[in-house]
DNA sequence: GTCTATAGACAGATAGAC
DNA sequence: GTCTATCTGTCTATAGAC
């Protein structure tokens, strides 16, 4: 099979997008040259140019192309069952989704504040898209949902794993999120 | 009454101290130049060294001071009753708390990557220290607190209040207060 | 598509006048 | 104690050779 011209391009693309996602997690957008991405990859500062227009567009594609997946791998697994079957999807969902992506879940957590306004406000409606997937499902497993506070609460306790979660740890994936179920619940009949 | 020699030395660095955190909870440390915290103020930029080596320490210092003032505050409040209520006491405590101090929460939760590892190491000591505050009080509640599953998810669902909180909103604190103070007692009982 | 070289802006921190 | 002026280094992004 021929070649397509141009496929050595895409070979250094997600190098890129891999570098700059570890290094914007560990030492923060701000604080991450462009050169450090290109000697990450294996480049030189000016190649990187062929493949982001700048640096911004770096960080904005990374946050987009997360929240996308994440939307649409909800839509994916959605079950169709009761509320609470539902509630019970939703917090194993959340969890394991957030446990496979670590790093772009706590870029996506810390450098809101790094985007253009006009980039803020796109990742910002997708969030609140994802915040009302679970409200709604709160709401119809009768919780009131008229302040958001149980919804927040439930959210910040769940990408709470985030946080202290590490491959290998004292606890297996699935044991997590099965406690984790066990206290939404206990929530949500409160 | 004669003023003190140097006293206005003293005018000046409270307002440093108050321009560094307003500047640096809006924009992120690694955003903010030192000649906007002296702007902020009022003076060049090279004033500023009167009243620190340099930017880390003020980062630093302003999350040293937190971390004091919220042990130093809750062993000031902490109540001598059963193990139930030092656990509704430190849920009230921790929400009032954090809501009085959305800045520098929110600073000491967002920098911590931008201390020096030596600086790092004594605020994660703190951090560590107040999050044991909160595991032994679990631990005489019951709780099973061998994984600290637990304690990470009622801490995180707590502190996440600090991330859409504002003065004059819906719920009053007070209301806030005992909402968490239900859906944690609930967490215990399971 | 990657290189070298550099433009142009801006950072943290210091020196010395007043 | 604050000023002005500046040193020294680093940043993003671009230009043009190969």
């Amino acid at each position: 099979m021929a070649r397509k011209l141009g496929s050595r391009s895409e070979k250094t693309r997600p190098l890129v997008r891999a570098a700059a996602l570890r290094l914007f997690a560990r030492d923060g957008y701000a604080a991450v040259p462009m050169r450090q991405i290109a000697a990450d990859v294996g480049v030189q500062a000016g190649a990187l140019y062929r493949y982001t227009p700048d640096k911004q567009s770096l960080l904005f594609e990374l946050m987009h192309v997360h929240m996308e997946e994440l939307l649409a791998a909800w839509r994916e697994v959605m079950p169709d069952g009761s509320p609470l079957d539902r509630l019970d999807a939703f917090v194993r969902f959340h969890i394991h989704h957030h446990m496979d992506r670590a790093e772009v879940v706590f870029i996506s957590y810390m450098e809101l504040r790094n985007l253009t306004p006009e980039n803020f406000m796109v990742i910002e409606g997708m969030r609140a898209e994802y915040e009302k997937v679970l409200e709604d499902i709160l709401a119809e497993c009768g919780v009131d949902t008229d302040d958001k506070l149980t919804t927040l609460a439930v959210l910040a306790m769940l990408t709470g794993v985030n946080t202290w979660y590490r491959e290998g740890g004292l606890l297996g994936r699935t044991a997590i999120a099965e406690r984790y179920v066990g206290m939404v619940r206990c929530l949500v009949k409160a």
